[in-house]
Order: structure tokens, then sequence, then C-alpha cells
DNA sequence: AAAACTGTCAACCGCCAATTT
DNA sequence: CAAATTGGCGGTTGACAGTTT
């Protein structure tokens, strides 16, 4: 059976907000809260279906949204989790006080996926250039099949990462609820912490393409992001106690029962070659997210 | 000056998972 | 337990502004 529409087309506006229909919200949830929003837009007065209402008020209306152009750090962070999280955009904003998923979903589209790729694609060519047998990929579209191998080297990576996750994850005590539950139990946790110690030290210094353009950046340069993600496994897990490092190990009963036969350890050491895949990426590739 | 092009971002759409009936 | 409902998410679209030709 089909799913009902969240509410009927006919007699709903549609289309920008006006100020009227903002301030109609605003007022109604700062009296009463948004309780059901199925309901919500009878009880405010509004022409709208409940989920737009919704929308507007977590994305434009409410009172924690941050404005203006994101900062360094943000960005910083923004390029660190997606690596690691992929198009979470709900995970990654929540890491992310007073920014809303869809900015940084935005964000990520307009500013820093382009500057990627555009980054991607020239040291992918540079270093086809300087060899005399290229990767053995034929295409006459020389850029987009290193676009493409690129992103799959990514995809392929972020999956094994998940899956090695998931199962330190599965071995502690807490269980997996969702996507970002589980990443914010391992942002919280030993790891997280030691990430961010990473971060902390050689992150920073870089400036956002919007709010200073003429500035140097050195946000999410290649060897910086590449470094660091090597540093998130290796000094992670070396700030813990072997007893902590144990208690994020999956037990035998984890083991059993799982689909085949690798060990965690497999698992991990298996991850590891995607990671390298990942951060084998381009030697010199200096100038990955730079302008 | 105007048409064409490009970039940005708010809003919508469809799907999924959780919850309720 | 199944169906219906709801909230939430990620992908996509389209309007608008700015820039280029």
């Amino acid at each position: 059976m089909g799913r009902a529409p969240c509410c009927d087309k006919d007699g709903v506006k549609r289309g920008a907000w006006s100020p009227e229909e903002d301030q109609l919200l605003l007022h109604y949830i700062n009296k009463h809260g948004h309780g059901s929003w199925r309901t919500l837009p009878k009880h405010a007065g509004l022409l709208r279906c409940g989920k737009s209402c919704r929308l507007r008020w977590i994305n434009y209306l409410r009172p924690d949204i941050k404005r203006g152009p994101f900062s360094p750090e943000e960005e910083d962070t923004i390029i660190q989790l997606h690596g690691m999280l992929g198009n979470k955009w709900a995970a990654i904003a929540l890491k992310l006080p007073g920014r809303t998923d869809n900015e940084i979903k935005n964000f990520w589209n307009t500013h820093l996926k382009k500057r990627l790729l555009s980054s991607a694609h020239g040291s992918w060519l540079h270093k086809l250039s300087s060899k005399a047998e290229p990767i053995n990929v034929k295409s006459e579209y020389p850029s987009t099949r290193h676009m493409v191998q690129w992103e799959s080297a990514r995809v392929e990576a972020e999956a094994r990462l998940s899956m090695e996750s998931s199962l330190l994850n599965s071995s502690s005590s807490v269980r997996k609820t969702d996507d970002s539950d589980y990443f914010l139990r391992l942002w919280n946790s030993e790891i997280g912490e030691s990430f961010q110690k990473i971060r902390g030290k050689d992150g920073g210094v870089c400036q956002s393409p919007v709010s200073q353009k003429s500035s140097p950046t050195k946000c999410g340069s290649g060897p910086d992001i590449t470094e660091r993600a090597k540093n998130i496994r290796s000094s992670a897990f070396a700030n813990i106690t072997p007893e902590q490092e144990d208690s994020y190990r999956p037990s035998v009963d984890d083991m059993v029962g799982s689909s085949d036969s690798l060990t965690s350890y497999d698992l991990i050491d298996s991850s590891d070659t995607a990671l390298e895949l990942l951060l084998d990426f381009p030697d010199g590739d200096d100038d990955v997210f730079q302008q």
C-alpha cells in the first residue's frame, strides 16, 4: 500500500515563505511548541504542509541558527567528518552547533566538493603526465576517469571504515541505533577525543573561502588531511589503554554468527587497505581543498 | 545594454524507519 | 501483527543574483 501524502496538495501554499508566514509560525511555536507538525499549520493559521513548516523552522526560524559564513574550523570539521561519514549531513550537523544539515549539504556541494574535485582532477593529471604507464583504466576522458576512480576509492574506504567502526561499536556495551547515534558515541569516546586532539594540533590555520578570500589557506590541504586520516587510527588507539582498546574489540560472541570467517582484525586490516587506497591518493596533492 | 551563463541556497520530493493505532 | 501515520533524512530542483560575453 502506498503511503498517504503528508498533506493535500490542494489549497496548500508552496514556494518561498513570506515574512507574515514566518511570524505566524514563529509565534505559534514560541507559544505552544511545534507539537505535531501535521496539525501545526491548521492551528497556526498557515496554509502550509506540516513538513514545510518543520523545514522552515529547522532551517531558518530556529533561534539557535547560526548565520553567516562557515568558520575555518567549521569547514575543517565538515571536510573531516565527511571523509569519515560520507553524506550523513544530519550526523555532521550534530557536531556543528547552529548549522543545519541543509546548510552543510549546500556548503559542501557548492564549495568544498568543487574544490576537492578540481584539485583531485589536477593532481591526477599531473601524476599521469609524470608516469610512462598510465593507470590501468582506459578512457578517452582522463579527467572523468580519474574523478570516478577517486570517488570509488573514497566510497570503498568509507564503506570499510564504516564496517570497522560498526565492529568497534558492536563490541562496546552500547548498541548501535542509527548512524548519527553511533557516530556520536564514537566521537565522544576516547577515539573521538584523540581524533579531535589530532585536529587541534594541525588544524585551524585555514581560511574560509567565503569570508576570507584573500587570505592564504592550508585548510584541508593534501598532506594535512591525509596525515590526519593516517593518524586517526594510530594516534587515537595509541592514546587509550590496552584495556580500553579491548573494550572496543569485538568479543568472540560478536564474531560468532557473522556471515564470513573474517576476524575483527582481518576486517581492520582490510580497512587499512581501503584506507591506504584513500590515503595514497596522489602524492604531492598539496592543493587538495585549496582554491 | 542585454542575453547567456554560473553559483547559491531555500524549498520540495520521495523514501525510510520509528511510532502509533 | 499489520496498516497507517509521522518525523527525519538525503537528493534534487528552481528562483534569484551576480558575472561574463
